[in-house]
DNA sequence: TTTCTAATTTTACATGGGTCAACTTTCTGA
DNA sequence: TCAGAAAGTTGACCCATGTAAAATTAGAAA
């Protein structure tokens, strides 16, 4: 007793507590109720969380997080599996993603495949053994390893964004058809109809956004005129800056309006232009108009800014998120797959 | 014995091994076995590890990653911590470092702060209850909450990269003193003594490239020039872009050559540039050379392409993860901290 | 073969909490 | 003031693997 008076007038601040057990002992608490506080501060009595939490001012103690996950039957992990984390749009959404499980009290851990599926593979694998309670995954795409997606799917609740492969309890994405028209009836709007400028697709996302395009061209009457030009990897602008200048050269480009698959892409043909002198803008004196997709972080930096479409990273972010928490606390996957796109917004710039 | 001999003939494929000791039982080996296997395969004569392997091939075991942390003395995960991912500098080198890791067998996992000290210290807490065998840490700088970052790196084995905070093992960097002369000898021997454009210094990097321009320009005779404009957080381009609009519509920039304290603020400097009908670059009928620091990613994609200095990615990457496993190998830190520097080496191109 | 050594097996205990059941204490509200 | 409910305590057992010591065995050299 005078033992514990005597601690709690002068706590031996020195001394490290390693385990529960003994931050239990110093918190005048037992530990299983030192645990349930841990797992959930909200399920003890306010006497018990001020009494647990002044201990843990005096002492810092930290639950070993092995130790912790090894027994329960639902740990605090969400994985989040990206394709490329270089690339800013993913950057930012993982940003965003990360914020909003933190602020729900999960513990958010970040893989990239970086665009190689052995790695995309390997992220899996390693998350899985994590035993997550649940995932956000945006595939790679066209080189993900199918069965592996699926596989991992089966077994831990999953919310598949940005690159709908047909996989996981739910997609959460853009709707390509809607954005892509929205564009492409701007363009046509406002001068000669665009073509479209794409690489090999990636992912369903390109496919979807040039099969759209056609859409949107043959609604208002006009020809679809698609380049495809060569180039995989991930690395965007060198493909739109090499194939730009090529295209330039050869004065190949069957329109003077340019709708780029993305903004990446869109941001290496406007090096391009610059680089051979064509001005691009919507003004007089304009040789091209280039337009883009995504409103990419860096699109409003180019020279000139680039007009483009963008998709709701906040809300893409944050649908993901409430719908994978749906998924975790419904227990059972629903029975049919959901699947939310968001509508893209026309963001006018000076380039198109 | 016969049973043994039927297992192996027709193996149950369809069991399925949860545990290390039934897969022990599948694999004929003992436990404590294989657990040496999966620490070290090369621990085990050769004809068991065939057999594990063989054996891993039908049943797909992984150990379980939290039992096999709780109970090692060095666990085989490696933190890594950045300011902030979305910056392209900081996703390029954590992915060269992520790989060295793996390559390596460790099991790397990033943290990123996003800019913010609260996030920084939560990442350090976290890693550090995973008892990391070792961290590359590339600190905010100014808004760490330094001793978080001191307490952390007394704990765990830690190089620290890209911004030098007096603290961990050992530090890799670049050399500023050396790149910023480099640039600043180019600018001056091409035309006009540079000014320097600058924001509120984030880190140590951004006071030392003020003092190496200082420097560098008193040693060959000119007047230095600084100019800081205001803005915080990692939004470096927005900064740039919209004071240097202000800058160029009060005609208040002190010379027509400028050297941005990075990439990202001159990529910044070129759109407002650019918006203001000013031509940039080296050659007749420029009105502004602008350069950077860095070598960015997009800086081969801006309009002009911009003249920098590369840091050597590779080589910090490299060398971080190469001190970092002499720190693991050798047990205790060396004596003193060591400080590697490497050459930043000048990219012409075509805006300065 | 014999012998020696390194590898493996056995056995047993450690790790740091999760979780459960049976009680006991504290709080609430009438 | 007192009953019932809510929360806390105790004690015990579990999880999946690490690790150490002692006993055994396989492999290689002599």
């Amino acid at each position: 007793m005078s033992d514990a008076q005597h601690d709690r007038d002068a706590p031996e601040t020195a001394r490290k507590v390693r385990t529960m057990e003994e931050f239990a002992e110093v918190s005048g608490i037992s530990r299983p109720t030192v645990s349930k506080y841990f797992h959930d501060p909200d399920s003890v009595r306010k006497t018990t969380r001020s009494k647990i939490e002044s201990a843990l001012e005096q002492y810092d103690y930290r639950p070993n997080i092995f130790a912790m996950n090894q027994n329960r039957k639902a740990t605090k992990t969400i994985g989040i599996v990206v394709p490329y984390l270089a690339d800013p749009f993913f950057a930012e959404i993982v940003r965003k993603i990360e914020r909003l499980c933190i602020e729900a009290g999960f513990w958010p851990i970040v893989f990239s495949a970086h665009g190689e599926r052995s790695l995309e593979n390997d992220a899996l694998a390693t998350l899985q053994s994590l035993r997550p309670i649940g995932a956000l995954i945006a595939p790679l795409g066209r080189s993900s390893d199918f069965e592996s997606v699926q596989q991992f799917a089966e077994e831990v609740p999953t919310v598949v964004f940005d690159s709908n492969v047909n996989v996981g309890a739910a997609f959460v994405g853009s709707d390509n058809f809607q954005s892509i028209g929205l564009m492409v009836d701007y363009l046509c709007r406002t001068g000669e109809p665009p073509c479209f400028f794409e690489m090999p697709p990636v992912n369903p996302n390109a496919n979807k956004r040039r099969d759209a395009y056609r859409q949107a061209m043959e609604r208002l009457g006009h020809q679809p005129q698609v380049i495809q030009v060569e180039g995989s990897g991930w690395e965007f602008e060198r493909i739109g800056l090499e194939e730009g200048m090529r295209l330039i050269s050869e004065r190949s480009l069957p329109s003077d309006s340019i709708l780029c698959s993305n903004d990446r892409l869109a941001i290496g043909l406007l090096a391009a232009a610059y680089q051979k002198g064509l001005r691009v803008g919507h003004g007089p004196g304009c040789a091209l108009r280039i337009a883009g997709h995504d409103d990419h972080p860096w699109s409003r930096f180019t020279c000139p800014p680039l007009t483009t479409v963008s998709q709701d990273y906040t809300a893409i972010a944050e649908r993901s998120v409430e719908m994978l928490f749906e998924l975790i606390a419904g227990g059972a996957p629903p029975a049919r797959r959901r699947e939310v796109l968001f509508d893209g917004k026309l963001v006018l710039r000076a380039s198109a």
